[in-house]
RNA sequence: GUGGUUGUAGCUCAGUUGGUUAGAGCACCAGAUUGUGAUUCUGGGGGUCGUGGGUUCGAGACCCAUCUUCCACCCCA
């Protein structure tokens, strides 16, 4: 026997049984909303090529993926020349197969994979586990949840729309009443950078504004000049910070300073088009209040999203009354499928982080009693005879759809109540001989106390009663 | 990847400038109560002080390494 104390990975979790039924809750409300918007779920490997997913989230994102080591002899293929050259190098003799990183690069690789199977629009979800060897914070792990909805083969901003529809529908459903959905276009982050004059650096603009929250409009002066930008053109982003006033309003000034960029109209287009989807659906995003006055749904022209792949709408959404991050987020990308040689494929995708969900979700105590499922009675025995009587009930009650158990054994009367209200079962059973005799069994209310003496046909209905 | 931080019972934490046998609350187990849990009373078990080295007559405390936790960067969900 070894006396090692026994240890998981850094960054990773178990999750015990009362965190994994909360955490199905809310995978069964993103599921139901993906499924009614006609979204279908897709499963990918946990490991891919190595190869499928170098190079695909830059040199940083290279280093964050973890590297499966062949089987067997890893080294019968190196040679000392190798090892002189590094671990780049090396990496590739010894190492084949990798850890999913996220679920947009393996649902690129299905796609072009199937590409003569798949009908467009093609509208996939995907809730697995990714890995990536970050260094672990809070709300950050070595492996997560992603719960993504793509779909790709189709330019029509109505996918942007419904996207904000099932933001709205997702976290309204889990009860959350204080969230903005924000929205930006890269156009405009383009127009941008051309109206003040550094056409073509809105990467690094976007670097920058995205950090606004954070360091606020002097930190976000000092680093757009360390990254090169000139003073007068700070000087003529600074307004655009807080522009105030409805959506509409804000895009009608938008109109005014970018309408003579290409860039800059093309996004105006995009996002006046996303707003009229929006209003002829409907949209409660559009028509609901947040107690915070804040709106729900956001034109905020300094959300950047770092740079990535994203071209056209971008999104991300903030709880208000919880102290946490972005809870989702996404965007347009014109060639996700590029990489894997089939271009011309335009897509449109989010993702909620199911991690810092639950979490606001507990924050604000916003999990229902009903999302925690369990046994609804025990029945408490005494002997075999009593056991022999219990197995025809037991069956009776699961029959019915009642969750139940009976004790394994005839332990004290007193283990099996406490067993009973550690696992909050809220009702329990007992059988003994007097229950035997008069087929009357006397059925305990864990939290009142309460005590009435049933046939188990009533039993059953009182039950099947406390359910709805 | 850079800089810092944390680790003592199942959990939350005390533990004096290094000095007997390392404590508390909660939790757990048993009894008071052989047909009744959660409340009450009484008793009990449980710690190689994250791990490995070092300094010292003596280390939970000091030094080094390593793992882990959390934080700020980087980046991101």
């Amino acid at each position: 026997m070894s006396k090692e104390k026994p240890s998981i990975p850094k960054g990773t979790r178990d999750f015990g049984p009362a965190v994994v039924v909360k955490r199905n809750y809310i995978f069964g409300v993103i599921k139901r909303t993906f499924e009614k918007f006609g979204y279908l779920p897709l499963e990918t490997p946990a490991m891919e090529q190595l190869s499928v997913l170098t190079g695909k989230y830059g040199d940083e994102g290279d280093q964050l993926i973890f590297k499966i080591l062949n089987s067997g002899d890893f080294l019968s293929k190196t040679t000392a020349a190798d090892i002189e050259q590094g671990s780049k190098q090396l990496t590739r003799k010894i190492s084949e197969k990798a850890l999913r990183y996220d679920l947009t690069v393996p649902f690129a690789r299905f796609v072009v994979m199937n590409r003569n199977e798949i009908s467009f629009p093609f509208k996939r979800y995907q809730i697995q586990p990714v890995w990536r060897a970050d260094r672990p914070q809070r709300g950050r792990y070595r492996e997560f949840y992603q719960c993504d909805a793509d779909v790709v083969g189709t330019n029509s901003l109505l996918c942007e729309a419904e996207i904000v529809q099932m933001i709205d529908e997702v976290l309204s459903t889990l009860g959350m009443t204080d969230f903005t959905i924000k929205i930006n276009h890269r156009g405009i982050l383009a127009g941008i950078a051309e109206a003040i004059g550094e056409k073509g650096r809105e990467g690094d603009i976007c670097v920058a504004i995205d950090k606004l929250d954070k360091i606020g409009a002097e930190g976000v002066r000092k680093e757009l000049q360390d990254r090169g930008i000139a003073e007068g053109a700070v000087d003529k982003l600074e307004p655009l910070y807080d522009l105030k006033g409805s959506n509409a309003e804000i895009l009608d000034q938008l109109q005014t300073l970018l309408g003579s960029t290409e860039e800059g109209q093309r996004g105006l287009k995009d996002l006046r088009e996303v707003w009229e989807y929006l209003d002829n659906l409907g949209s409660y995003a559009l028509s609901t209040q947040n107690p915070s006055g804040k709106l729900r749904l956001q034109l905020d022209v300094t959300l950047a999203r770092g740079l990535s792949y994203y071209t056209g709408c971008i999104f991300e959404v903030k709880v208000n009354n919880a102290n946490m991050g972005s809870i989702s987020g996404g965007g347009r990308y014109d060639n996700l499928t590029g990489m894997f040689g089939m271009p011309g494929v335009s897509g449109v995708g989010f993702s909620f982080g199911v991690d810092r969900i639950y979490d606001v979700l507990e924050e604000l105590q916003l999990f229902p009693a009903s999302s925690e499922v369990g046994t609804k009675v025990l029945i408490v025995q005494f002997d075999k005879e009593a056991e022999r009587y219990a197995l025809p009930l037991l069956q009776k009650l699961r029959d019915a759809g009642i969750a139940s158990e009976l004790y394994p054994e005839a332990a004290k009367l007193k283990k099996q109540m406490s067993y009973a209200d550690q696992k909050k079962i809220p009702f329990v059973l007992l059988i003994g001989s007097e229950e035997m005799a008069s087929g009357k069994l006397k059925l305990r209310d864990m939290q009142t106390g309460e005590q009435d003496e049933l046939y188990i046909d009533d039993i059953i209905a009182q039950l099947k009663a406390e359910a709805k």
